[in-house]
DNA sequence: TTGTAAGCGTTATCAG
DNA sequence: CTGATAACGCTTACAA
């Protein structure tokens, strides 16, 4: 059957000029310890002088595993690429380099909506497992990757569901963090702009920190509730907005992300407030922008190396049959200008 | 040779099921024409009931070629991943995208430092040809790159070198749309922070760009250099800080990319110069944290989804031996509040 | 239009 | 410690 296809060096053709048989080769490239060391030396200076590298597609299809993890970044569906969240991106890459210091490639997959969802990585081994990072507004692919079959290896950042084998950020301690700290600047009348309800569950739990520290304090928490649909930054505005308007005495706002606390920023200085002196603005998520706005946000800021390291622990551990790791990043305070000193 | 590992459905199988021949499961399910429409259905059925999917790694063996492109972001060494260009991260996005479109699966790896460099996609056939994205910075990493083996299929964006497969934005017209904007809104004395010998080529075809708008606007164009080795933001903070101590005059600044610019314009409004009243400053490159600026920031922005095409399209057309598309990525102005009315 | 059979280049088993 | 040799699961040339 003789295709016509470019000449490759194999393993054959360096068994040849090592004057060994091929299974010597293979077993002396993969670091078998049957290997005598002078046998071991010709076959890589005889590799090295041909230029030879395994066709992993081969060794693959041999050994059964591919020694690949699949990445799917879920977007908002027909959204601009460039406004995900720019954590997302800090995640895939540390995730990206997680998984390569354990020795792992990684395939990456964009999928936005349901003519795109796949995630058969292992039935077409094409990966041993699944890593899938989303924002949780996107329901239909949770309802789709919530449906894939029994034995899929996947763990997941941003999961709408309890039931997921999800990893996300301490939000809890992170709210209280930031509650605590503007407790201890002197804000008293802190009010948390966010959601309860929303499919982003980290969004209920960082309000959960947040009214657990106020009534730590004696205090009486309150949550001024966004809109539905609309970008971040202007939910953020027009809760701000809405809380002025509605007469409730403030002096603190803890946003549940960093693009709503801006939001609310921008409402508050454009209506004349001044911060951090008459109002303390508190974000949560450590995005770039929150540093050049005026003042600069005080944040909360997930480490997402470490968020990178826990997904593909998880992954690995679950794809070798073992006890899974930790599944809660560690947060800590940034503290920057929309807090006083 | 009864080697354990779980059982798998094959096309056998489904053959089997079918009541037809494995190679006409393979004809069926790849869609060739010859086979009849009843039995492609039937096969078709066979392999949805028993959840049959292609192994790749056979397909890819037999076929020897892999769809699949590789991605390498090269970032700098030890650099925290978050501080990367999010333009980067865009491409990165669009290039997955894009190829994705074309029906190629992408491998990424994050790559900053010899140890880790590595270009053998083709050879190892994990790829069938590689996309590099990366600041010139890294140049140990554009010397890496530069002597893979000819024959590697490959395609660029950052290079330091003309010689390079690169695909860059059109970084002159940009700059021309940049100074010409400033020009009709009435500034005159435009300075440009920059510089023209960076290993960034970038930023000298936008020194270029600007010079030659200047020179038909009958003005003299006049570089402010940036220091070597800093932060972006510090470069384009202590050039502004340079440029007022020299007492030149001017009333417009271009800065040669957003963050030089959203750093002269930190030093500028610290100093009490008005923005854009007394002074105009745009920069280049669209990044998010522009639009947060106070006054936002007026940028030229490269479409990073064509770029992600235009690099696709190259590398497949260099895969498949043809005649490579256009290599310069469209620019347009944003205006915002950084120049006036 | 379909079946038969030859590989693709490894890794792993079994003998020696 | 090393060499034969049998898979791995698919695609494709050739024959019918």
């Amino acid at each position: 059957m003789p295709d016509k296809r470019p000449h490759r060096v194999t393993s054959f053709d360096v068994a040849e000029a090592a004057g060994v048989s091929q299974s010597t080769v293979s077993r002396a490239l993969a670091g078998d310890t049957s290997i005598s060391e002078p046998t071991r030396k010709r076959v890589i200076e005889a590799a090295a002088r041909l230029n030879y590298q395994v066709d992993e597609n081969a060794a693959r299809l041999r050994r059964g595993r591919t020694g690949t993890l699949a990445l799917v970044m879920i977007c908002r569906p027909g959204q601009d690429r460039k406004d995900l969240n720019p954590f997302y991106f800090a995640l895939l890459g540390s995730t990206c380099a997680a998984a390569s210091a354990r020795g792992y490639e990684v395939l990456v997959a964009f999928q936005d909506s349901p003519e795109n969802f796949w995630g058969h990585y292992q039935e077409r081994r094409k990966a041993d497992g699944m890593v899938v990072i989303g924002t949780s507004e996107n329901t239909a692919a949770w309802d789709y990757f919530g449906k894939l079959p029994e034995g899929t290896n996947w763990v997941c950042w941003g999961a709408p569901s309890e039931e997921f084998p999800w990893v996300r950020s301490d939000n809890q301690a992170g709210a209280m963090l930031a509650t605590r700290h503007m407790l201890v600047r002197g804000y008293r009348s802190i009010v948390c702009i966010g959601s309860e309800t929303s499919p982003q569950r980290q969004f209920k739990e960082r309000f959960d920190g947040y009214a657990a520290a106020m009534q730590d304090a004696g205090l009486e928490p309150f949550l001024q509730r966004i809109e539905r649909g609309l970008p971040r930054e202007e939910q953020g505005r027009r809760a701000a907005a809405a809380l002025i308007e509605s007469g409730r005495p403030f002096d603190g706002i803890f946003g549940v992300s960093d693009e709503i606390a801006l939001g609310a920023l921008k409402e508050l200085t454009s209506r004349g407030f001044r911060v951090p002196e008459d109002v303390g603005v508190v974000g949560f998520d450590g995005v770039r922008a929150g540093a050049w706005s005026i003042p600069p946000l005080t944040t909360v800021e997930s480490d997402f190396e470490v968020a990178g390291s826990l997904l593909v622990d998880r992954l690995i551990a679950m794809i070798g049959g073992q006890e899974p790791s930790s599944r809660r990043v560690p947060v800590r305070l940034v503290v920057r200008g929309s807090t006083r000193a």
